[in-house]
DNA sequence: TTTGCAATACGAACTAAATCGTATAACAAT
DNA sequence: ATTGTTATACGATTTAGTTCGTATTGCAAA
Protein backbone atom coordinates (compact mmCIF):
# COMPACT_ATOMS: atom_id res chain seq x y z
CA UNK A 1 0.00 0.00 0.00
CA UNK A 2 1.31 3.20 -0.82
CA UNK A 3 2.34 5.76 1.78
CA UNK A 4 -0.27 8.31 2.91
CA UNK A 5 0.54 12.20 1.43
CA UNK A 6 -0.77 14.13 4.82
CA UNK A 7 -0.26 17.26 4.86
CA UNK A 8 0.71 18.54 8.03
CA UNK A 9 -1.09 22.04 9.95
CA UNK A 10 1.08 25.20 10.59
CA UNK A 11 1.76 23.70 13.61
CA UNK A 12 2.76 20.49 12.81
CA UNK A 13 5.02 21.94 10.52
CA UNK A 14 6.75 23.99 13.55
CA UNK A 15 7.44 20.49 15.27
CA UNK A 16 8.66 18.78 12.72
CA UNK A 17 10.94 21.31 12.33
CA UNK A 18 12.15 21.03 15.81
CA UNK A 19 12.73 17.19 14.92
CA UNK A 20 14.10 16.85 11.98
CA UNK A 21 17.01 19.39 13.13
CA UNK A 22 17.57 17.44 16.41
CA UNK A 23 17.07 13.99 14.81
CA UNK A 24 14.86 13.39 17.80
CA UNK A 25 12.82 14.90 20.64
CA UNK A 26 10.87 14.91 23.82
CA UNK A 27 7.76 16.17 23.89
CA UNK A 28 9.88 18.98 26.70
CA UNK A 29 12.52 19.56 24.70
CA UNK A 30 10.15 20.09 21.57
CA UNK A 31 8.25 22.49 24.02
CA UNK A 32 11.86 24.30 25.34
CA UNK A 33 12.41 25.02 21.18
CA UNK A 34 9.04 26.16 20.60
CA UNK A 35 8.69 28.82 23.14
CA UNK A 36 11.25 30.94 22.03
CA UNK A 37 9.23 31.91 19.48
CA UNK A 38 5.83 31.45 20.84
CA UNK A 39 3.59 31.17 23.64
CA UNK A 40 2.00 28.31 24.64
CA UNK A 41 1.22 25.57 26.93
CA UNK A 42 3.58 22.31 27.78
CA UNK A 43 0.26 20.00 27.29
CA UNK A 44 -0.63 21.76 24.11
CA UNK A 45 2.28 20.33 22.22
CA UNK A 46 2.18 17.06 24.29
CA UNK A 47 -1.41 17.03 22.69
CA UNK A 48 -0.36 17.98 18.96
CA UNK A 49 2.60 15.84 19.05
CA UNK A 50 0.22 12.80 19.96
CA UNK A 51 -2.36 13.72 17.39
CA UNK A 52 0.62 13.70 15.24
CA UNK A 53 1.50 10.27 15.70
CA UNK A 54 -2.05 8.77 15.32
CA UNK A 55 -1.64 10.29 11.80
CA UNK A 56 1.47 8.77 11.03
CA UNK A 57 3.69 11.98 11.01
CA UNK A 58 6.21 10.86 13.87
CA UNK A 59 7.12 7.96 15.25
CA UNK A 60 8.07 7.23 19.27
CA UNK A 61 9.91 5.07 21.42
CA UNK A 62 7.75 5.01 24.59
CA UNK A 63 10.01 2.18 26.47
CA UNK A 64 10.72 4.64 29.12
CA UNK A 65 8.71 6.84 30.43
CA UNK A 66 9.43 10.01 28.58
CA UNK A 67 8.79 9.07 25.28
CA UNK A 68 11.25 10.09 22.32
CA UNK A 69 9.84 10.82 19.40
CA UNK A 70 11.34 10.97 15.57
CA UNK A 71 9.87 12.69 12.48
CA UNK A 72 7.77 9.78 10.32
CA UNK A 73 8.35 12.14 6.56
CA UNK A 74 11.38 13.57 5.83
CA UNK A 75 12.08 17.15 5.48
CA UNK A 76 12.61 17.09 1.29
CA UNK A 77 9.11 15.46 0.81
CA UNK A 78 7.50 17.64 3.03
CA UNK A 79 9.26 20.86 0.89
CA UNK A 80 8.47 19.57 -2.29
CA UNK A 81 4.71 18.66 -1.49
CA UNK A 82 4.49 22.40 -0.44
CA UNK A 83 6.78 23.81 -3.37
CA UNK A 84 4.11 21.82 -5.79
CA UNK A 85 1.22 23.18 -4.09
CA UNK A 86 2.06 27.08 -4.28
CA UNK A 87 3.51 26.62 -7.53
CA UNK A 88 0.08 25.45 -8.64
CA UNK A 89 -1.89 27.62 -6.82
CA UNK A 90 -0.49 31.07 -6.18
CA UNK A 91 2.10 30.89 -9.24
CA UNK A 92 0.32 29.28 -12.06
CA UNK A 93 2.38 26.70 -12.29
CA UNK A 94 5.36 28.37 -13.15
CA UNK A 95 8.27 27.39 -11.08
CA UNK A 96 10.58 29.84 -12.47
CA UNK A 97 8.13 32.82 -11.51
CA UNK A 98 8.43 31.21 -8.09
CA UNK A 99 12.10 31.05 -8.26
CA UNK A 100 12.31 34.81 -9.05
CA UNK A 101 10.05 35.75 -6.05
CA UNK A 102 12.14 34.46 -3.90
CA UNK A 103 15.75 35.21 -4.88
CA UNK A 104 14.22 38.33 -5.48
CA UNK A 105 12.86 38.92 -1.93
CA UNK A 106 15.19 37.18 0.50
CA UNK A 107 19.20 37.56 0.19
CA UNK A 108 21.03 34.59 -0.62
CA UNK A 109 24.81 33.98 -0.21
CA UNK A 110 27.15 34.46 -3.26
CA UNK A 111 27.93 30.95 -2.66
CA UNK A 112 24.35 29.84 -2.84
CA UNK A 113 23.80 31.47 -6.27
CA UNK A 114 27.25 29.58 -7.47
CA UNK A 115 24.92 26.31 -6.33
CA UNK A 116 21.74 27.64 -8.37
CA UNK A 117 23.59 28.32 -11.32
CA UNK A 118 25.30 24.87 -11.31
CA UNK A 119 21.49 23.45 -11.43
CA UNK A 120 20.48 25.89 -14.05
CA UNK A 121 23.81 24.95 -16.40
CA UNK A 122 22.77 21.27 -15.88
CA UNK A 123 18.88 21.85 -16.76
CA UNK A 124 19.92 23.77 -19.83
CA UNK A 125 21.51 20.75 -21.72
CA UNK B 1 -2.50 53.17 9.85
CA UNK B 2 -0.55 50.42 7.84
CA UNK B 3 -2.52 47.68 6.10
CA UNK B 4 -3.24 44.59 8.00
CA UNK B 5 -1.13 41.84 6.59
CA UNK B 6 -4.21 39.45 6.14
CA UNK B 7 -3.46 35.63 5.27
CA UNK B 8 -6.15 34.01 2.45
CA UNK B 9 -7.12 31.09 3.33
CA UNK B 10 -6.60 28.39 1.13
CA UNK B 11 -10.31 28.63 -0.78
CA UNK B 12 -10.17 32.45 -0.60
CA UNK B 13 -6.65 32.10 -2.58
CA UNK B 14 -8.40 29.89 -4.91
CA UNK B 15 -11.03 32.96 -5.30
CA UNK B 16 -8.69 35.53 -5.53
CA UNK B 17 -6.69 33.23 -8.35
CA UNK B 18 -9.91 34.10 -10.54
CA UNK B 19 -9.89 37.60 -9.83
CA UNK B 20 -6.37 38.30 -10.40
CA UNK B 21 -6.90 36.71 -13.88
CA UNK B 22 -10.35 38.56 -14.73
CA UNK B 23 -9.45 41.51 -13.28
CA UNK B 24 -12.56 41.61 -11.92
CA UNK B 25 -15.90 39.09 -12.03
CA UNK B 26 -19.33 38.43 -10.40
CA UNK B 27 -19.92 35.61 -8.22
CA UNK B 28 -21.44 34.00 -10.83
CA UNK B 29 -17.80 34.03 -12.73
CA UNK B 30 -16.18 33.04 -10.64
CA UNK B 31 -18.09 29.93 -9.58
CA UNK B 32 -18.68 28.89 -13.12
CA UNK B 33 -14.37 29.23 -13.10
CA UNK B 34 -14.25 27.27 -9.69
CA UNK B 35 -17.02 24.02 -10.63
CA UNK B 36 -14.15 23.34 -13.48
CA UNK B 37 -11.81 21.74 -11.28
CA UNK B 38 -14.20 21.51 -8.09
CA UNK B 39 -17.60 20.25 -6.85
CA UNK B 40 -19.37 23.65 -4.66
CA UNK B 41 -22.80 24.83 -4.21
CA UNK B 42 -22.98 28.40 -5.70
CA UNK B 43 -23.95 30.03 -2.24
CA UNK B 44 -20.94 28.23 -0.54
CA UNK B 45 -18.99 30.74 -3.41
CA UNK B 46 -21.51 33.88 -2.54
CA UNK B 47 -20.40 33.46 1.10
CA UNK B 48 -16.85 33.23 0.72
CA UNK B 49 -16.82 36.38 -0.91
CA UNK B 50 -19.24 38.08 1.43
CA UNK B 51 -16.84 36.68 3.74
CA UNK B 52 -13.47 38.05 1.69
CA UNK B 53 -15.15 41.40 1.45
CA UNK B 54 -16.00 41.72 5.31
CA UNK B 55 -11.71 40.98 5.64
CA UNK B 56 -10.99 43.54 3.15
CA UNK B 57 -9.60 40.87 0.70
CA UNK B 58 -11.93 42.54 -1.90
CA UNK B 59 -14.04 44.97 -2.78
CA UNK B 60 -16.98 45.49 -4.82
CA UNK B 61 -19.47 47.83 -6.92
CA UNK B 62 -22.72 46.97 -5.76
CA UNK B 63 -24.47 49.61 -7.60
CA UNK B 64 -26.35 47.46 -9.43
CA UNK B 65 -28.00 44.34 -8.56
CA UNK B 66 -24.95 41.86 -9.42
CA UNK B 67 -22.03 42.89 -7.52
CA UNK B 68 -18.75 43.08 -9.26
CA UNK B 69 -15.59 41.97 -7.29
CA UNK B 70 -12.26 43.23 -7.23
CA UNK B 71 -9.06 42.16 -5.70
CA UNK B 72 -8.58 44.31 -2.87
CA UNK B 73 -4.90 42.66 -2.37
CA UNK B 74 -2.20 42.31 -5.08
CA UNK B 75 -0.74 38.88 -6.39
CA UNK B 76 2.78 39.96 -5.82
CA UNK B 77 2.26 40.98 -2.50
CA UNK B 78 0.52 37.62 -1.59
CA UNK B 79 2.87 35.65 -3.28
CA UNK B 80 5.99 37.25 -1.38
CA UNK B 81 3.95 36.55 2.13
CA UNK B 82 3.56 32.77 1.11
CA UNK B 83 7.21 32.80 -0.03
CA UNK B 84 8.64 34.02 3.08
CA UNK B 85 6.29 32.30 5.76
CA UNK B 86 7.31 28.97 3.41
CA UNK B 87 10.77 29.84 3.34
CA UNK B 88 10.85 30.57 7.26
CA UNK B 89 8.81 27.43 8.22
CA UNK B 90 10.51 24.81 5.62
CA UNK B 91 13.30 25.77 4.28
CA UNK B 92 15.38 26.81 7.71
CA UNK B 93 15.71 30.79 6.04
CA UNK B 94 17.19 30.02 3.21
CA UNK B 95 16.25 31.14 -0.36
CA UNK B 96 18.17 29.29 -2.42
CA UNK B 97 17.06 25.92 -0.23
CA UNK B 98 13.92 26.88 -1.95
CA UNK B 99 14.88 27.58 -5.21
CA UNK B 100 16.63 24.21 -5.48
CA UNK B 101 13.81 22.73 -4.39
CA UNK B 102 11.08 24.71 -6.99
CA UNK B 103 13.89 24.33 -10.20
CA UNK B 104 14.58 20.62 -9.47
CA UNK B 105 10.88 19.54 -9.49
CA UNK B 106 9.10 21.15 -11.98
CA UNK B 107 10.44 22.08 -15.15
CA UNK B 108 11.12 25.24 -16.60
CA UNK B 109 11.47 26.56 -19.79
CA UNK B 110 15.44 27.77 -21.55
CA UNK B 111 14.05 30.99 -21.57
CA UNK B 112 12.68 31.13 -17.87
CA UNK B 113 16.19 29.61 -16.76
CA UNK B 114 17.90 32.24 -19.13
CA UNK B 115 15.44 35.20 -16.90
CA UNK B 116 16.84 33.93 -13.92
CA UNK B 117 20.46 33.13 -14.95
CA UNK B 118 20.30 37.23 -15.87
CA UNK B 119 18.88 38.36 -12.11
CA UNK B 120 21.40 36.09 -10.34
CA UNK B 121 23.89 37.84 -12.23
CA UNK B 122 22.53 41.28 -10.60
CA UNK B 123 22.40 39.72 -7.36
CA UNK B 124 25.80 38.36 -7.08
CA UNK B 125 27.52 42.18 -8.28
C1' DT C 1 -49.26 44.28 -12.28
C1' DT C 2 -48.13 39.74 -11.67
C1' DT C 3 -45.04 36.02 -12.22
C1' DG C 4 -40.61 34.00 -12.41
C1' DC C 5 -35.78 34.12 -12.29
C1' DA C 6 -31.36 35.26 -10.62
C1' DA C 7 -29.10 37.68 -7.19
C1' DT C 8 -27.88 38.75 -2.23
C1' DA C 9 -28.29 38.09 2.85
C1' DC C 10 -27.94 35.43 6.66
C1' DG C 11 -28.23 31.90 10.03
C1' DA C 12 -27.01 27.24 11.20
C1' DA C 13 -24.60 23.02 10.92
C1' DC C 14 -20.43 20.66 10.26
C1' DT C 15 -15.50 19.97 10.29
C1' DA C 16 -10.81 20.75 11.49
C1' DA C 17 -7.41 22.72 14.37
C1' DA C 18 -5.59 24.50 18.61
C1' DT C 19 -5.65 25.14 23.50
C1' DC C 20 -5.97 23.88 28.04
C1' DG C 21 -7.57 21.70 32.57
C1' DT C 22 -7.57 17.82 35.19
C1' DA C 23 -6.73 12.97 36.19
C1' DT C 24 -3.54 9.53 36.53
C1' DA C 25 0.89 7.04 36.27
C1' DA C 26 5.99 6.55 36.82
C1' DC C 27 9.76 7.47 39.19
C1' DA C 28 13.17 9.64 42.33
C1' DA C 29 14.35 11.50 46.66
C1' DT C 30 13.63 11.55 51.38
C1' DA D 1 6.50 3.87 52.31
C1' DT D 2 5.44 8.67 51.54
C1' DT D 3 5.85 12.76 49.02
C1' DG D 4 6.94 15.72 45.17
C1' DT D 5 7.94 16.20 40.48
C1' DT D 6 7.44 15.30 35.76
C1' DA D 7 5.35 12.60 32.41
C1' DT D 8 1.25 10.99 29.59
C1' DA D 9 -3.78 10.53 28.62
C1' DC D 10 -7.86 12.45 27.47
C1' DG D 11 -12.01 15.09 27.41
C1' DA D 12 -13.93 19.68 26.71
C1' DT D 13 -13.88 24.19 24.94
C1' DT D 14 -12.83 27.54 21.66
C1' DT D 15 -11.84 29.34 17.27
C1' DA D 16 -11.60 29.26 12.28
C1' DG D 17 -13.09 27.73 7.99
C1' DT D 18 -16.43 25.64 4.89
C1' DT D 19 -20.83 24.40 3.31
C1' DC D 20 -25.51 24.87 2.46
C1' DG D 21 -30.64 25.83 3.08
C1' DT D 22 -33.94 29.22 3.11
C1' DA D 23 -35.66 33.92 3.03
C1' DT D 24 -35.81 38.06 0.71
C1' DT D 25 -35.00 41.47 -2.86
C1' DG D 26 -34.60 43.53 -7.53
C1' DC D 27 -35.67 43.27 -12.10
C1' DA D 28 -37.44 41.90 -16.52
C1' DA D 29 -40.75 39.54 -19.35
C1' DA D 30 -45.35 38.34 -20.02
Amino acid sequence: MAEKALKPTESELEILQVLWNEREATVRQVHEELSKTKESGYTTTLKLMQIMHEKGLVTRNDSSKTHIYHPAISRESTQKQFVNKMINTLFAGSSANLVLQALGNHNASNEELQKIEELINQLKK
